[in-house]
DNA sequence: CAATTACATGGCTATATTGCCAAATACGCA
DNA sequence: TGCGTATTTGGCAATATAGCCATGTAATTG
């Protein structure tokens, strides 16, 4: 049931948990205004350069953003728009943790 | 620019977190089809209960999931329902994979 | 009440991830 | 060619994750 298709599910844990960090959430919704040079990435995010290459390395590596090199600097943008209508459901779920953290601190209160 | 929304961004990146799973997103997508008990997952998974029952654990943390003890055992129901969206999306990035490899593939025989 | 079934939790080890620093590489320019 | 800037890569320490086993707990059955 699973085991057949593992395989399957490995490649697609693999994308989401290229997204799952808030760096690379940034990246990634940043990219979305239009491409980003490393330099800029990092001056945003407020790390270490190195850490935003290994960041952008991870994307790349999934698929999700491309690379281009023009003179002296990297330009990064995202391949794939539709990464974009996740965050609206990754909302909803953020919502619901509100609405039970809202109700655990009713019961408490009463 | 980051900092500021530091705290959002981890929000975010904890939901993709908890789908960044081969077993999760498994059972993410079981769920969809209804809801199921521990003991069926954990039979489709084939590894062991403790294992899916952290799994279960996590995706609930993360307000995916919602558990519901009916006697014996414990039956688990998505929550948000368009988490499936998201799914559409990854193959797209899969299949974009797939065309890159395809790629160099073509270039290495060349 | 004892035994069984279904889950959850704690503990432990192996492995993966993150982020920094230092070093290597690539490019443009004087 | 030599320098400064932009980026990548290697190495390392701290932390997080995954999965197993053993144990604890709750409900069912006899």
């Amino acid at each position: 049931m699973f085991q057949e298709h593992k395989k399957h599910f490995e490649a697609r844990a693999k994308v989401l948990k290229a997204m799952a960090h808030p760096s690379r959430l940034f990246i990634i919704e940043e990219l979305e205004k239009g491409e980003r040079c490393v330099c800029e990435l990092t001056e945003m995010i407020g790390v270490d350069v190195s850490t935003i290459s290994k960041h952008l390395s991870t994307l790349k590596q999934a698929g999700i953003v491309a690379d281009d090199k023009r003179g002296n600097q990297v330009f990064y943008q995202l391949r794939v728009p539709c990464i974009l209508n996740f965050f609206d459901c990754v909302e909803s779920v953020l919502e619901l943790q509100a609405q039970d953290h809202a109700a655990v601190l009713a019961v408490v209160s009463k």
